[in-house]
DNA sequence: AGGCAGTTTTG
DNA sequence: CAAAAC
DNA sequence: GCCT
């Protein structure tokens, strides 16, 4: 039903979508792009190449149309065909979100990798989703019902709905997916693919240059119009190189993401067919019309060669050169010199077709012409390196959807929208003659940037004027294409708008020297389509933060306080005008030397001083300096230094940086001006509320009107740029002076509010009004105070028995291992660590930490050294020692990992009082918003556990400070608890606001920004959350949370743990005996009390069967059994129906001679399945600890490898923008055992109850 | 000045 | 996509 | 907050 209603929502969705974007009866002509060749002069050997060292990759054809140094302008070319059809493709994008996700990528020896990183339908959803939240209450924004043509209005509510509900039920109840419209936020050049109607566009922005790629290589990007189906075969063969793919050795690459099965090479093949055998999905893998690229197609690739460019190949039709793009390139490693099948391109066709049957939507009207359902197979041998070009496309849309578009009988055209603001896209509608309105465009340019630009767009290019009648293709010298997709954003209101957000599709490259580079495509990042007006588009962007919180953007009120937010208003332009004048006279003074003036006269100073943009020699990098004259730019401030005489050196400068940041100081208060009051005086963190009235000339600060919040310095520390399209956070957008904008992200006022009493004012949360407000975003949580202070006490726990596992579980046959049975008990042995254990014996306890703390910055320091692998308890005979050497691994030690945990007694640390105080501090910062926090409380935690086991009482702040992990910061707290006993940053910390907030926090699903919110809201109490009061929102999680608060923030015994487990695991193994289901987490660990009951499970393939399936069966049963109680997360086979996770709660079954009316709490219970496959990475992942865990990963990482519950992989590429983009997956080297990873990272093997760190 | 683990589910 | 969670 |  659920299931149903999705559907529904989401094929409205698409096809509103698709209406609105007018792509439903557009057909384009068909080009395709390709790389002529790509050229690497490095090579390095299985190492991983620091991204320093790798210098940007720009890749613009020689006969690129323009010559100029740097792309004058912004470009937008539209291509059709499915970018999936192009070499760059987003084909795996769109599979990513179909139906019969997994399958339908991989051919039946396109075993390789499957790059797409399975953000295309979820970022979609999530950018439309985001969309609206950032501009204002996407629920309460009333924006009418989508309308035919440009509608004037954003996306109606119900609509949002629709994008919701589908959202959240995602591609298995669609057939037809959306478009992937892909992009890299701030990156220049941008693309939007539609598969619907197979068309994708690109704009290339302006700003890049060519001599930017001469680094690593270059490459020419051409789009060429494909004649009709087949061309592509040998585009692509030309492309991808090599013939067919080599079926033999497969050492395929992994993906991690997707499941493993997924990506597994040939040993996974019987693995896969049993799983998709089993009656599943038809295993994708055959399209019948699959088939080794003829050989026909085939052309030699371009050979890279160190020194030239390569040359494309014969046989490639001559193309029309057009533009390409490459953004940057980065190395990963490669660690499997053998060789790697790539799908080339890859069919969808027939999955595809086979999806629409049954979801029956139709997709777009054009389909690409291009052949589909041809894999361009590739394969490079030894590879080593991976090169990583991200390439961006976009498409821009005009007021009556995409860019318009003549028909040419059957031939559709391509075109290019040149614009340069919405109203002359306006008028380009208007006329539907585009010429006209392209002059029109033209003329209105700020000209010169033109010229250099002999854009055609349709494929005229100044190579080869190909295309016959382009719509709106302007003429040679003017840059038919010109986008600017800022000013769409922030135009006027009036001029409606649709947008379609860009897209952007990251291609690596791997090769090596002297062999075949081959092309993998990685779809890195996938945004939606979606359709803003400009109104929207304005207020988001400058509301963005608040509407989340503030409810409806539509009253006066809101849009009073739009307005003073807004980056050009009034408020500024007064503030600045009034100056004008003043600022002549006093303009000479600020420079000066010693001139004693008061804060006020300063302020008023700066105004007769310019604001600087960045010059131009910094434009190019650094955009964080480039744009820092925008960061501040539309706010309005009022300085409360608290200072009676005159202004000091300090509050000079911070006027100056806000300054020089664009913003305004005001020298004396105007309520009717300000946007925000800075807060600074004496103490940073204990703002003076009393100086600042009298400052401000109020009597309390109920006065200060609520839209204007008073924060602390550090919010306004806080702006930075962001890439446009980022719409994470409180960001809003400004106009960067050039007709574009800037986004800049800051924290939100409420987290530096300077008074607990104000933290509602200006953005954050509520609103006056009382209806609803916050979107309501948040959704779970972590360990709240509540419970840590609750597990707090019994936690101490430890070894104790752990006597009771071994007969609980009965994987411990491939957990390599055995529960801690009778004869291990937690207490430490010197069997595990022999070494460590000697050194400890016969150093003294100091000289024991020393060592411990010498080694731990040795390995810091010492990556590069590589040692002879030696491990400790490291079985020989283990693959480890295959796997080390093919990497050239070096051995680093030293991690948290390594030590198998520090025997000295916590029971009498001689710094006891230091721990018990940083520890306090550390819960405060704990239950605190900002990332500073967060990152504040992992360096205390690290802090805190040097301390604690640090055998001497520390004396002074010298000693202190030679710890690793304690700083000057730490080392003057611990000075001052010496000193006084106290620390008085601890009430500092410790305001009024946090023992709600950590209230709040107990909340399952309740974190530091909801608790902070709600806070914000009034809400003081838990009844105020039950009550809703002031309107916040709780979500179904929370609404559990509250209900069962204190059940939930109650550690139980482990043997209640062992109870459930056992009833549990009864249940499961009577649907399949055959199943390996083990208690994990804390349990695994030996702990005497368990904050939850985590449980594993899988079941070996051998038999030809797996576990697919049964979490469901398990689940209802165990619902029946009246063991679960209530569902917080439901699992989603998305891509692997062999993994997923179920959280929840139950109840222990009850004992013997209990009745029902025993009273037994609620436990909360995770339950985790995963593929055989992985079986000991999951192990090592679930059992933890969490900084056991942490530790292992941040190893990895720095050998070059990266760790997750999945398996240990190599060549993982990260995108520096989005950490958590990985451009390229990577190849799984180890996941089956624990032992096996362990030995890889040169870890020492520890039992799970010795992998305790925190 | 950036990294500090890496992932899934919800709204 | 942010937030919360593991 | 600490470290590189
Ligand atoms: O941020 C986290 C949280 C958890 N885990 C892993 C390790 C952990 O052991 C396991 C189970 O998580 P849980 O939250 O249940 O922790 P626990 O170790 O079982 O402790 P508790 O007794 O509080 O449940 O998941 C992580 O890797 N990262
Ligand atoms: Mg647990």
């Amino acid at each position: 039903m659920a299931l149903q209603r999705a559907q529904l929502n989401s094929r409205r969705l698409y096809s509103e979508l698709d209406r609105r974007m007018g792509l439903e009866d557009e057909g384009w002509e068909t080009y395709l792009m390709r790389i002529r060749g790509v050229e690497f002069n490095e090579f390095h050997n299985g190492n991983v190449i620091p991204r320093e060292q790798v210098a940007p990759v720009l890749m613009l054809g020689d006969d690129a149309p323009w010559d100029a140094q740097r792309v004058p302008r912004a470009l937008s070319l539209r291509l059709d065909g499915d970018i999936e059809d192009i070499p760059f493709g987003l084909g795996e994008c769109k599979a990513s979100g179909t139906e019969p996700p997994p399958q339908s990528l991989l051919g039946p020896d396109a075993k390789g990798q499957q790059s797409i990183q399975g953000a295309s339908w979820d970022s979609f959803m999530a950018d439309i989703y985001g969309k609206p939240q950032s501009t204002a209450n996407p629920r309460a924004k009333s924006i009418p019902k989508a309308q035919a043509g440009p509608s004037e209005e954003g996306i109606s509510d119900s609509f949002m709905a629709d994008v919701y509900g589908a959202g959240s039920k995602k591609p298995r109840d669609t057939g037809k997916q959306p478009s992937p419209v892909i992009t890299t936020p701030g990156s220049p050049i941008q693309a939007v693919h539609q598969p619907s109607t197979g068309m994708s566009d690109l704009v290339i922005h302006e700003g890049l240059r060519k001599q930017d790629g001469a680094a690593l290589g270059q490459g020419i990007a051409e789009v060429s119009r494909q004649s009709e189906g087949g061309t592509a075969d040998s585009f692509m063969a030309e492309i991808y190189g090599a013939g067919p793919k080599d079926p033999q050795k497969d050492k395929s690459i992994q993906t991690p993401q997707p499941s493993l099965r997924r990506s597994a090479g040939s040993e996974y093949d019987s693995f896969m067919g049993d799983v998709y055998g089993a009656g599943a999905a038809p295993k994708p893998s055959h399209n019948p019309s699959e088939k080794p690229p003829s050989p026909a197609h085939v052309s030699p690739v371009a050979q890279p060669t160190s020194g030239g460019v390569p040359i494309p190949s014969s046989g490639v039709p001559p193309s029309n050169l057009r533009y390409l793009m490459a953004e940057e390139t980065r190395l990963g490693l490669i660690r499997n010199e053998s060789q790697f099948s790539i799908p080339g391109i890859r069919s969808r066709d027939r999955d595809e077709s086979a999806m629409e049957g049954s979801s029956g939507v139709q997709s777009g009207p054009s389909r690409s012409n291009i052949e589909l359902g041809r894999e361009a197979p590739m394969r490079v041998s030894s590879v080593s390196t991976s090169y990583v070009i991200s390439l961006h496309f976009c498409r821009a849309y005009s007021a009556t959807g995409l860019l318009p578009s003549s028909r040419t009988g059957k031939r559709k055209v391509s075109r290019m929208l040149p614009r340069d603001g919405l109203k002359k896209q306006k008028s380009i509608l208007g006329s539907r003659d585009g010429q006209a309105s392209v002059s029109e465009t033209l003329s209105s340019l700020k000209g010169g940037a033109l010229d250099s630009l002999p854009i055609d767009v349709d494929g005229a290019g100044p190579s080869a004027p190909r295309r016959s009648s382009p719509v709106l293709a302007p003429q040679s010298d003017e840059p038919s294409a010109i986008e600017d997709f800022s000013r769409i954003a922030t135009a006027p209101p009036r001029l409606t708008t649709q947008r379609k957000a860009y897209s952007a599709v990251e291609t690596s490259l791997l090769t090596t020297p002297g062999d075949s580079p081959a092309v993998r495509r990685t779809v890195t990042f996938a945004a939606g389509a979606q359709m803003l007006r400009a109104p929207l588009a304005i207020s988001g962007s400058s509301t963005s933060s608040t509407s989340a919180i503030t409810g409806k953007g539509k009253g006066k009120a809101s849009m009073k306080k739009l307005a003073s937010l807004m980056p050009p208003p009034v408020v500024t332009l007064r503030a600045n005008t009034s100056r004008q004048a003043l600022i002549k006279k006093g303009k000479g003074k600020g420079k000066e030397p010693v001139v004693h003036m008061t804060a006020a006269e300063y302020a008023q100073t700066l105004q007769s001083k310019p604001v600087v943009p960045a010059t131009a020699a910094v434009s190019g990098g650094d955009s964080q300096r480039k744009w820092r004259h925008l960061l501040l730019k539309g706010f309005t401030f009022f300085y409360v230094s608290g200072e009676l005489t005159y202004a000091s050196q300090s509050t000079k400068k911070r006027m100056d940086y806000i300054h020089c940041r664009g913003g305004v100081v005001l020298s004396t208060y105007d309520p009717e001006l300000v946007t925000h009051i800075i807060v600074d005086t004496a103490n940073p963190d204990k703002p003076d509320a009393g100086v600042t009235l009298r400052t401000l000339g109020l009597k309390k600060l109920g006065d200060i009107p609520d839209h204007v919040p008073t924060v602390k310095w550090k919010w306004v520390n806080s702006a930075k740029v962001v890439p446009n399209g980022d719409r994470a956070g409180n960001f809003r957008k400004v106009a960067d002076g050039n007709g574009g904008y800037v986004t800049v992200r800051m924290d939100w006022e409420f987290m530096h509010s300077a008074f607990i009493a104000r933290v509602h004012a200006g953005k954050g949360f509520k609103n006056t009004e009382g209806n609803e407000k916050d979107k309501g975003k948040g959704k779970t949580k972590p360990k709240t105070a509540a419970q840590r202070k609750e597990g707090e006490n019994s936690e101490e726990e430890d070894n104790d028995s752990a006597a009771d596992i071994s007969d609980i579980s009965n994987f411990t046959q491939d957990a390599p291992s055995p529960p801690p049975s009778a004869a291990e008990p937690p207490t430490y042995q010197s069997t595990s660590f022999p070494n460590e254990q000697e050194i400890c014996n016969k150093s003294d306890p100091l000289g024991e930490f020393e060592a411990l703390a010498k080694a731990e910055k040795e390995a810091e320091l010492a990556r590069e050294r590589e040692l002879a692998s030696e491990f400790v308890n490291a079985d020989p005979k283990d693959p480890t020692s295959i796997h080390q050497p093919s990497h050239g691994t070096h051995n680093l030690q030293g991690f948290l990992c390594d030590a198998p945990k520090s025997n000295s007694p916590t029971s009498n640390c001689p710094n006891q009082d230091i721990v018990d105080k940083l520890e306090a501090l550390m819960e405060l910062h704990r239950a605190k918003p900002t990332e500073e926090d967060k990152w504040r409380v992992y360096s205390y935690s690290k802090s805190i556990r040097k301390l604690r086991i640090y055998p001497h009482r520390i004396t002074s702040y010298d000693e202190a400070r030679n710890i690793p992990g304690i700083g000057d910061k730490t080392a003057l707290k611990i000075k001052e608890i010496l000193e006084t006993g106290e620390l008085r940053r601890i009430e500092i910390e410790h305001t009024d606001d946090l023992d709600v907030v950590n209230l709040f926090q107990g909340i399952y699903g309740v974190g530091q920004h909801i608790a902070y919110m709600w806070y914000s809201a009034g809400c003081r109490t838990l009844d105020n959350i039950r009550e809703r009061k002031n309107g916040i929102k709780v979500s179904d999680v929370q609404e559990i949370g509250l209900k069962y608060y204190n059940d939930i923030n109650t550690r139980m015994p482990r043997v209640e743990a062992g109870e459930i487990f056992t009833a549990i695991k009864r249940i499961a193994v009577s649907i399949d005996p055959h199943l390996y289901i083990e208690i994990m987490g804390s349990y695994r660990r030996g702990k005497v009390t368990c904050g939850d009951i985590d449980i594993l499970i899988t079941r070996p393939t051998d038999d030809g069967n797996t576990h697919e399936g049964v979490l469901i069966t398990l689940l209802s049963a165990l619902q029946h059994e009246g063991i679960i109680r209530e569902y917080l997360s439901m699992p989603d086979f998305k891509d692997d129906p062999l993994e997923a996770v179920y959280r929840g709660l139950c109840i222990r079954p009850l004992r013997e001679g209990e009745d029902h009316d025993t009273k037994r709490l609620m436990r909360r219970i995770d339950i985790l399945t995963v593929p055989y496959k992985s079986r000991g990475a999951a192990l090592i992942y679930y059992t933890g600890d969490d900084i056991f865990n942490r530790s292992l990963r941040l190893k990895a990482n720095k050998m070059g490898y990266s760790l997750n519950q999945r398996g240990l992989f190599a060549g993982v590429v990260r995108s520096t923008e989005n950490k958590m983009i990985k451009t390229c997956d990577g190849h799984i080297i180890a996941s089956e055992s624990e032992e096996e990873i362990f030995g890889i990272l040169g870890v020492p093997w520890q039992e799970p109850w010795e992998r305790v760190r925190s």
